[in-house]
DNA sequence: TCACGGCACTTACCCGGTTCAGTAACTCCG
DNA sequence: CGGAGTTACTGAACCGGGTAAGTGCCGTGA
């Protein structure tokens, strides 16, 4: 028996027919009976027949295929939630679609431009998401110039003329600091991620707005590379700083684990003289004690929608964007009245 | 200008010569003057040429993509670095080598043999990434029936006729307690992964077998789904069972955090009431209180030769297994001699 | 001066599936 | 009973590259 994959060929040849026949009985068409039809694909189902991809590709230039490229450190992706769970929402949208995806992990933005334009030049890909959009970022405008759909998970402010797929941040930092203003704390510092993310600085400008709103005190807010590490030694820097804060949000689950750890170590009580809040919810927040406050969404969901979004930008050329909704504040144990 | 992306025909009519010339210069095959050679790269240069990763594929039946599919719930991905690392090693290598990466989250090992099937019958895959494998694990003699390149991530006795890549988790696992056991130990448990995967099941008899030529206790293995929950749960019955160990192994690290904190709210003392290690390392191993004692390894590195061997498998038609170094035991307070 | 070898390039056809423009045969209707 | 319309199907060409087998031209040596 032949090593070769079968082909609509192969089927002809067996059906009797030309290989057109078969192409139009396989997807559906008008133009053969419907004995020939059932014929020929049973034939295909017998002989174990698969489109070719690449043949498929070839003639109505699609490649079926969406791209995501990260730049972000090895270690940083690997302790951080939110990729692998945005990843396998994605996932979920697309494998029912019959399309897949193409993950690259490159370590720097400038770089993941140019894997972009190589999938694109090389028709790989339909389109792709963009994450971790900087200021300035020049991938925004290479992807446009290459008019390649393009999906940015972030705030639309940060997306220029590619299609957003966002979450109000604000109002769920908002709702968190009010929750603290109410609980009676006057200064609550951050634990922030990086400060070229454009969706940090939004951040930090939202809650410096809020806390003015509120009354509260001019925020201090630390940046750090989002590992444990820098969020222990930022923590450290807060507690020991004159104006020590009596509440503290973090930018990931990671850091708020180890801002407990050391405000545990340096003797503070969580939460009666240190109140903490971490942003975006995973186990980890709910196995270390106290549990931690967190600000939880649905990141598959939020993966989906951005999925479903850079569909239909491929199929019909554009599509709105989407706002997804925002983190909702869940108490736990790690969040008190200020001693 | 033309919207279409350009092609060798393009490049030919600009340089005033056949397509088939343009191949011979842009693949550096003999046949064409320097001069023609030249001004023929110029112009795909100029007008950014790319090559048409379908057609190419059509002809050399070669996709230039190599294919990882994982059956584990989103929010265990999510929670695990490992597989986040295995994978940013995996694209290391593969980038280097122009190879794409495609990736699925199934919900169970069949779908992920019938997403195989798929990526080998549309010829989107030269070959594939096998984890997770259990007993009996249909996915094997599946794949192998494919005829489909694949390299097993787990030991060779899992691996049926594939191509295995694996680490000596026995070595790590005699290391450990021998460690454990000249500090003292007698009774020292384990809470495991999903006891339907072969890695778990060679664990498990690793720790009967090297328990009892230490002469310490009979192990108490209590299995799990690697969640925090289940860590957490599973800790509370081991310490508050007639026989409680003195110390435990945690076969991820979330779910030692998990039984790190139970432990602590319960009253005990870690380590002096209760020793704890972690499998795999991780930032999270370092940023809590007392820092854990962990088994690391270098899954990047894992993950590239991982690559490495399915890029020589699909190169080569076979390629020999790779034995990946074993875990090395990072003691750290979580571990000291028992009260 | 002419056969010969080799260079530089072309023509023809392939990969696997899709599309377009036919072409028989059969049906319907006036 | 002849012409129009429909059905079921086929041949040729195409997508964008790649390969095998030429072809024409040049320089060289006998």
């Amino acid at each position: 028996m032949s090593k070769h994959r079968p082909t609509i060929a192969d089927i002809a040849r067996r059906a009797g027919v030309s290989k057109v026949a078969v192409s139009y009985a396989l997807n559906d068409r008008p133009g053969v009976s419907p004995a020939t039809r059932a014929s020929i694909k049973a034939i295909a189902q017998e002989i174990g027949w698969r489109p070719n991809s690449a043949a498929r590709a070839l003639t109505h230039a699609r490649a079926d295929t969406v791209g995501l490229a990260l730049s972000r450190p090895a270690r940083m992706l690997g302790v951080e939630p939110f990729f692998m769970e945005l990843i396998s929402g994605i996932e979920t949208e697309l494998s029912a679609r019959g399309c897949a995806l193409l993950l690259q992990v490159v370590t720097d933005p400038a770089q993941e431009l140019e894997m972009y334009r190589r999938w694109w030049g090389e028709g790989r890909v339909d389109g792709v998401f963009l994450a971790d959009v900087r200021s300035p970022d020049p991938r925004i405008e290479g992807i446009a110039e290459l008019g390649m759909p393009a999906v940015v998970i972030g705030h639309p402010s940060a997306a220029g003329t590619l299609t957003p797929v966002w979450s109000d941040d604000s109002a769920a930092l908002r709702d968190t600091l009010t929750y603290l203003a109410a609980l009676g704390h006057r200064s609550v510092a951050r634990v922030a991620g990086l400060p070229e993310l454009i969706h940090t600085q939004l951040r930090d400008r939202a809650q410096r707005e809020i806390s003015a709103g509120l009354g509260l005190d001019e925020p201090v807010v630390v940046h750090t590379d989002y590992s444990g590490e820098e969020g222990a030694h930022a923590t450290r820097r807060l507690i020991s700083s004159a104006t020590r804060p009596t509440a503290v949000i973090y930018d990931n689950d990671i850091m708020a684990v180890a801002g407990l750890s050391v405000a545990q170590e340096m003797g503070l009580d969580v939460p009666a003289d240190l109140s903490l809040v971490a942003w975006d919810d995973s186990q980890l927040s709910r196995v270390v004690r106290p549990p931690l406050t967190a600000l939880s969404r649905d990141i598959p969901a939020y993966g989906s929608h951005a999925a479903r979004t850079l569909l239909a930008m491929v199929a019909d050329g554009s599509a709105p964007g989407f706002e997804d909704a925002a983190a909702r504040l869940v108490p736990r144990g790690s969040t008190a009245p200020p001693r």
